[in-house]
RNA sequence: GCGGCUAUAGCUCAAUGGUAGAGCUCCAGAUUGUGGUUCUGGCUGUUGCGGGUUCGAGUCCCGUUGGUCGCC
């Protein structure tokens, strides 16, 4: 399911390919995020387009509305959502901490109250697995605590504890292919892969201790968790190492919720493989584009009438049919069509970031042409 | 023509006779397992104009101009 095709004389990077049920995934890869079943502001045939391979929707979203029932009975996630290559889920683990109004954590799950209506629910590894067979994506998400990075080290190695104990009892639900109430969609077992995910914040040995105990599951795969939630980019990478070295080298690695593109390819060079991040989509609909050069803010004044495109070099279609002036016009105007141009801009941006990358791994020149992007990429401002 | 009301930031409007403000717009930022949201900053005034009273006037008085409503 995993192979690793190439690595990277100089650094940990890798060029691997990943085999699912929909698809072929070539690694280094980007998923684009469609928590609600769609990937905000554009249609399956234009991601198609854009060559997207993999997808992401959440469980915690599809639970809470529509609902299992209505998914089920259309036919599962791929169908409902007219989607025919890789999708992977998300748990819910994340949601449940960052959206849910009020919840109380137990050994065995997560009570908590929807942020939709207010609706009382449990999620815990086994609900959290049987809701991911339902939806029937390729990959799977075991359900996890994720802390914030501000949590005393007590309460983070308690989630670590607790992280490792449900990703058991996932892997045990992911095994028996349990029945599935109300769902007309059987997956056989080996259609769907389970990955772990390995939390404890800034520590290195709780970092270490959970990515062993997850390896010992001999899981398809290994996401790091616990980062995106507002610490410093230094400490994020560092998190990322400590994880990174105590994972198995044959089975792909995903940091979840990363990242900006001088970040993805700075943990490329630490051994990453999956990201997904929900920053082009969402930063798109605020009006603003990623470049080679860092990000362009398209509502700023002085492009009101620049007729040049967002980037010059750039084979996008809003690139290669719309100016500066215009889509900046369609965003202070409010019209949906602006949103969509950026984020399909973006987007083009991201996955062909992970192409080139891809291709520099094969090829042997990753490190030069990471020096170089690095050079000329200028992040956005620094977290605090 | 007569009478009433009214005139304050680009817009809609606040401000006991005591340092002219708010919302929106506009400008500049933020956003990392989603947030078309939201948040943080910033610019803007001969208070229609001319006089007067007062220690002090956006506020009170007189005149004037524009707007608006009503009446011959």
């Amino acid at each position: 399911m995993f192979e690793v095709l190439a690595t990277d004389s100089g650094c940990k990077a890798r060029a691997g390919r990943l085999t699912v049920a929909h698809g072929v995934v070539e690694t280094p890869v980007f998923m684009p995020v469609g928590t609600q079943a769609t990937v905000k502001a554009v249609s399956p045939h234009e991601l198609r387009e854009l060559q997207a391979r993999i997808i992401l929707a959440n469980s915690y979203h599809m639970f809470i509305r529509p609902g299992l029932e209505v998914i089920g009975k259309l036919g599962g996630l791929h169908r409902f959502e007219n989607w025919d290559r890789a999708l992977l889920t998300d748990s819910g683990g994340f949601q449940v901490f960052s959206l849910a109004k009020l919840r109380k954590v137990t050994d065995s799950g997560v009570h908590f109250q929807s942020h939709i209506d207010g609706q009382r629910l449990f999620i815990g590894p086994r609900e959290a697995v049987r809701i991911q067979r339902v939806l029937g994506a390729d990959i799977i998400m075991a359900f996890d605590e994720c802390p914030p990075w501000t949590a005393a080290k007590e309460d983070i190695d308690v989630a670590v504890q607790r992280t490792v104990r449900w990703a058991r009892i996932c892997a045990e639900e992911w095994a028996a292919a349990a029945e599935i109430p109300n769902s007309k969609l059987q997956i056989p077992n080996h259609q769907q892969l389970l990955f772990g995910i390995v939390q404890g914040g800034g520590c290195a040995e709780l970092r270490r201790e959970c990515a062993e105990q997850l390896a010992a599951l001999d899981l398809p795969g290994y996401a790091i968790g616990g980062v995106s939630v507002g610490e410093p980019e230094e400490e994020m990478l560092r998190a990322i190492e400590y994880a990174e070295a105590a994972l198995p080298v044959a089975k792909p690695r995903y940091a979840m919720g990363l990242g900006q593109p001088n970040q993805i390819v700075e943990m490329v060079r630490r051994g990453v493989d999956m990201f997904d991040c929900v920053l082009p989509t969402r930063v798109a609909r605020n009006g603003t584009a990623y470049t080679a050069d860092g990000t362009l803010n398209l509502k700023r004044a002085e492009l009101k009438d620049d007729p040049a495109p967002i980037e010059n070099e750039c084979g996008c279609y809003a690139c290669q049919n719309f100016s500066r002036a215009y889509i900046r016009h369609l965003l202070k105007a409010g019209e949906i069509l602006g949103l969509r141009l950026v984020t399909l801009h973006n987007l083009h941006f991201y996955l062909g970031l992970m192409r080139t990358i891809r291709a520099a791994i094969v090829s042997g020149e990753f490190g030069a042409w990471s020096r170089q992007f690095l050079e000329r990429y200028k992040p956005r401002e620094d977290y605090e």
